[in-house]
DNA sequence: GTCTATAATGAGATAGAC
DNA sequence: GTCTATCTCATTATAGAC
């Protein structure tokens, strides 16, 4: 049998501290182009000690991801059971992604050193998608929007997905984006209103504050 | 001064089949998880001999976007001065992004590898972008879609740009989906459709092939 | 043009002293 | 918990024989 080396305790201020600067480090250049030592050295720490919070780099990820699942979760249930303002809950999910953008923009990577969080991402897909769908009926039944059968929201669901899980990936390939500001956040927030746009009676249009 | 070995000639055999394999490896399981060993191996030649061809990785990529580059253009144009079916154009970008869809799903790894791709990408995605937006105007002008100011025409566009070049990323992230078949593409066509369509008139929606 | 070495690098990971 | 030192390994790349 192994004899296990000591466990490092889970609420450590230090193990915060690096998965702080991993989130942060990750979000600019993406995990498997910033090493281990580099994490450490911006936490301020030997490697090695970074390995004794962190046995593989993969377990960096993990963790991370963990926070990013509660943020998930915590945005998609913001509009709870009457949604009052569809401008601000978009707001909340811009501003989630961009805080974990590295999760929606380098999937490729992130399966290839973490495979087990490719189920994880999927289920919390599926939950956002039927947290949004949820909403779109209240819409629907209270006025805000023309009705909509389960297939047509679902396409809209869909291309309103992509384009806000994609949006800061778009800037930065097809626009040549290398510094995200606010605006570029709000621009990717009416980009998304305006698939729905079509969709919405004027109730809707001023609920939504896109009346002229 | 410097003496420069023998150059490969361009138009060499060998250096097609090793672009060849090069491009399913790398839409298979992207730039960077691929070694010169493995493209080397698969192409059934030594690794020594690759280096003959391309003296490094980044040259196998910048090569690559050259094809990759002609594929679009040519997909773009397609429609021509009138443009006969929406559903056929769109069928023709979807299969291109098939063809190259590591260009689409990777563009971290590729610009880590090949950092002046990305300016190169930059243009052919603006040239694209321009290239639809003419499509759609002429699409106005015929009747066929309600009048449209440049601002929704942009609007429209960029949408549509994203969902059709995250659709395969999408998939596989969002809905766990491993092998993409075509029908995922066709699927992927009808959601950019389905963005178009609330601005599609009755004409425009037969030529679509939308009517029920 | 193709092969057999082999160098050079850099990343992830571990052992053990403090 | 933190550090120093070291190991292992994959990968890119080169030199030179055939």
């Amino acid at each position: 049998m192994t004899i296990s080396r000591p466990k490092p305790n889970p609420r450590s201020k230090t193990r915060a501290r690096l998965l702080d600067v991993c989130r942060d480090l990750f979000n600019e250049r993406g995990p498997d182009s910033v090493t281990t030592a580099q994490i450490a050295a911006t936490a301020g720490m030997n490697e090695g000690n970074l390995y004794y919070h962190f046995q593989r780099k993969e377990q960096l990820l993990e963790a991370l991801f963990d926070a990013f699942e509660s943020a998930v979760q915590q945005t998609a249930g913001a509009p709870g059971e009457a949604p009052e303002l569809i401008r601000d809950y978009l707001a909340g999910w811009f501003r989630t992604m961009w805080e974990w953008r590295f999760f929606y923009r380098d999937g490729a990577a992130i399966f290839r050193l973490a495979p087990n969080l490719r189920a994880r991402l999927q289920t919390l897909s599926n939950e956002g998608q039927g947290l949004v769908d949820q909403a779109l009926q209240q819409m629907c039944e209270a006025g805000f929007m023309s009705p909509l059968s389960p297939a047509e929201r679902a396409m809209l669901i869909t291309n309103a997905w992509i384009v806000s899980a994609y949006w800061i990936d778009y800037l930065r390939a097809g626009r040549g984006v290398t510094e995200i500001t606010l605006d570029h956040i709000a621009w990717g927030a009416r980009q998304v209103m305006h698939i729905f746009l079509p969709y919405l009676t004027q109730a809707g249009r001023s609920l939504a504050g896109l009346e002229l």
